[in-house]
DNA sequence: TTATTGTGACTACAATTGTAAACTAATAAA
DNA sequence: TTTATTAGTTTACAATTGTAGTCACAATAA
């Protein structure tokens, strides 16, 4: 999984990310204690962990002194944007459009997110094309 | 990533079983020339990732005799779906609605794909709540 | 001002993954 | 029917990931 960055983010570390995007900013403790109630982790996990998001520029310290501040450094938004992309990359483009369907079936979205999509999709109805190519062999094969 | 039983396919073995999709079925010899031209990968490579997609029982072989068939076990369809749902099972649910949107604008779709999406949007907005609530984390936080 | 404790840095180690060589068994060519 | 070739199986090995212990240093309490 890729981050706003396009670093691969692990599944571990994504979990991270997800408690210091929903809190905006948090301590050590805080995260530690979070990890701990959400997924059982000890604290050198979460520790470890922090640490190699930091590395990969993920989350940055921030306070020049002792119980400092961990902050994303890549977005939410943007790193979803890129996950999800990252994620239809290794499809057959052709079958983007069954797939979002699935999506949209199983995920709970608010009034606004449906308005949202459907202008997006009025929109794009406008230039859509009759077919999507397959693109996934060399040559002129389809799926 | 997820495969429809719920294995994880690796992202080498994704690529493997896209084209193994898209052929329907293939030989090994098939498979070794399309991941060399797609990706360069040796002979090697190609095998052991194909071995390792039968232990897991993503690809079965077939034909008892040696210039063996392979062919999925589990469909494309369905593990993407999965491998989706995997994805927006990482990120916070009200960010889901935002996600998708970026999506659908990255992608391409044809007219019947947007078509389809307009029509599973029409019916959920039937029974769309007016906020979703975010699931991040424990206790009573929200984004 | 020393002892204690909370926080951050470094080290560890098994499992998985990406990548591929070497070996073995089956088929095709000579 | 021996040999060459192709296909399939085993083994290898470094990098990454999940999970966590230990060491060092700063903040606080005694």
């Amino acid at each position: 999984m890729k981050d706003a960055k396009n670093v691969t983010i692990t599944d571990s570390e994504w979990m991270v990310m997800k408690v210091i995007w929903t809190m905006g900013h948090a301590t050590s403790r805080e995260l530690i204690d979070a990890m701990n109630e959400l997924e059982g982790w000890s604290a050198s996990t979460t520790k470890t962990l922090l640490h190699r998001l930091i590395q990969k520029q993920a989350v940055a310290q921030h306070g020049g002194s002792r119980p400092f501040t961990y902050k994303p450094v890549v977005g939410e938004k943007e790193s979803m944007a890129v996950a999800a992309d990252d994620l239809f990359d290794h499809m057959c483009a052709m079958r983007a459009g069954s797939t979002i369907a699935g999506v949209i079936q199983s995920r709970e979205l608010s009034r606004a997110d449906i308005a949202n999509l459907q202008a997006i999709l009025a929109e794009k109805a406008k230039t859509a094309p009759e077919e999507v190519q397959c693109n996934c062999l060399p040559g002129d094969q389809t799926c």
